[in-house]
RNA sequence: GGGUUGGUAGCUCAAUGGUAGAGCAGUGCCCUUUUAAGGCAUUGGUUCUGGGUUCGAGUCCCAGCCAACCCA
């Protein structure tokens, strides 16, 4: 159904289609043998081999009868580009083939056979012989050059993106290769992939709004997971001693340049450890990304003139320092002072405290304000207060606080880590107080669970999104989302 | 939720309230080793949408949509 007339650019698309399909071709090809991925034919390259690759036309040098062309795709890394040059000639694949060869364009899909032979410029380039068109493009691709500059192309229509800018590619390749090292790295340390229910009765294990559905056949209502954390329990509970999960969270939130509705968490827990040992954990795991991904321990953010904004230094050992600590580094006696005082001392720093209700929230407030804002270099934030944890076992000495360390790094929470709370009494009680009477929030089964007895057990959480904006320098989290949830527009 | 900025050709961007332009892409021609190829010529516009002010609006005003950033 097109009403419109097509613009000029995608009706000489359409003929040209038109014409290749009456000279007897398909335009939408079949399955095409190739020597591997354009990098790894490039790895193959040499002078005088028998050489076969596909991918889309993204650039064109008409040299009159010769005809250069670059054939791409994503595989690319270090000096081997996903790119290679290749070279057409009417003399080379006959006048019938050239004939169809003037009804491409840059952003369709080609196989090509031929022999590698070097330019006069040492460019490595296949001499085609033969190709065959595996997919005609109907929409002109972007600027060669610029790429796609604008946000809302390149979060809407993100294969515009990875297609036309290179950087943000690289982005995405290290997100991925982020992703598999955390598996390798839990792996060899013993720990078992599970996977939990994402589609909860009760959505526990966090404090955030979920998203409701329904199911139909249950005649009851369901809610997206917040968290993985009161399963991962019940499976310590279960026996097993080492576990993880990596997939997503949902928070029916705000959207922001940290946060989108679905995110990617890690959770982890070791039986028989605590929190200083998962915070051990978490480091060296992180030191070993960095070095593996982002070829060291030192992390430069940079602007769009590749001018450095800031340097993260991930080197080893990592500081510890108690939450109440850092709080009187920045107010000495703040724990002298009344709740009201503490208000208008706040206050007098420039924060806004109105929605913090609790007393506890404002000290919050400053420690986000004052301390994790400012940190770029890792701090392990210990002790916080219990408030803030309800699902951690309250320290020994002082019950105040918690057996947790909060793990900041470039700015943000990246990680969370706590000794688990493992008392099913305490553990109600605590629960209790966070949902403050609203008893139909309170997991039961999991408090069931614990009282079958859960071992004591470090855990830890991750967010994945956090941890790859800060070792790629993406500075919104819609840069290391392939699509991150954008409001629907009406299509063409 | 509040504030700021932006939305112009397929893409990247211009345009004191006074005839909507450039580069790339496209089209045509020239060129047998180019690579942001080059040269000559050329097509292409509901200036996000809807109102308003004005002799005249891409530009000023109001409302809306979408996006980015900041704040809560």
């Amino acid at each position: 159904m097109e009403s419109t007339p097509l613009s000029e650019l995608l009706a000489i698309r359409r003929q040209k289609l038109d014409a290749i399909r009456a000279a007897g071709v398909d335009p939408f090809g079949q399955r095409f043998e190739t020597d591997g991925t354009i990098a790894e034919v490039r790895a193959k390259f040499a002078e005088g081999a028998a050489l076969r690759a596909a991918g889309r036309i993204t650039a064109h040098r008409d040299m009159g009868k010769s005809q250069f062309l670059d054939l791409s795709d994503s595989s690319g890394s270090g000096n081997l580009p996903g790119r290679i040059q290749i070279f057409i000639h009417a003399k080379e694949i006959g006048d019938e083939a050239f004939a169809i060869f003037k009804n491409l364009d840059i952003g369709d899909f080609i196989g090509v056979e031929g022999e590698g032979f070097i330019t006069r410029t040492g460019e490595p380039t296949i001499r085609v012989k033969n190709f065959t068109v595996l997919a005609k493009s109907l929409k002109p691709m972007p600027d060669k050059w610029h790429g796609v500059q604008d946000t809302e192309i390149k979060y809407r229509q993100r294969y515009l993106d990875l297609i036309a800018n290179p950087e943000s590619r690289e982005v995405f390749h290290k997100r991925i290769a982020i992703v598999r090292e955390i598996r390798r790295f839990l792996e060899d340390r013993g720990f078992l992939e599970v996977e939990t229910p994402m589609m909860q009765a009760i959505a526990g294990g966090a404090a955030a709004e979920p998203f409701k559905t329904h199911h139909n056949a249950l005649g009851m209502d369901l809610y997206l997971r917040i968290a993985p954390e009161l399963y991962l329990k019940r499976l310590l509970v279960g026996g097993f001693p080492k576990v993880f999960e990596l997939n997503r969270n949902f928070r029916n939130e705000g959207i922001s340049r940290r946060h989108n509705p679905e995110f990617t968490m890690l959770e982890a827990y070791w039986a028989f450890a605590d929190f200083e040992k998962m915070a051990d954990l978490v480091e060296e795991l992180i030191c070993h990304l960095a070095q593996t991904i982002c070829g060291g321990l030192k992390i430069e953010h940079k602007d769009a003139e590749d001018n450095v904004t800031k340097t993260i230094n991930l080197e080893r050992p990592w500081k510890r320092a108690r939450y109440a600590d850092l709080i009187r580094s920045v107010v000495p006696d703040w724990y002298e002072l009344s709740p009201q005082i503490r208000r208008e001392r706040a206050e007098e720093m420039g924060l806004d405290v109105r929605q913090c209700v609790a007393d506890f929230e404002v000290t919050q407030h400053l420690f986000e304000k004052m301390i994790e804002e400012k940190t770029m270099d890792p701090l392990f934030v210990t002790h916080c207060p219990k408030e803030l944890v309800p699902l951690a076992k309250q320290n020994a000495e002082d019950p105040s606080v918690v057996d947790v360390y909060e793990l900041v790094i470039n700015g943000q929470e990246i990680s969370p880590g706590y000794s688990e709370l493992n008392d099913p009494i305490v553990q109600r009680q605590r629960l209790e107080e966070q949902s403050g009477g609203e008893t139909q929030k309170l997991d039961g089964d999991f408090l069931e669970a614990l009282e079958y007895g859960m071992p004591p057990a470090g855990g830890i959480g991750i967010g994945i999104d956090r941890l790859v904006m800060m070792l790629t320098g993406a500075e919104s989290i819609r840069d290391v989302l392939f699509f991150p949830h954008m409001k629907p527009r009406e299509t063409a």
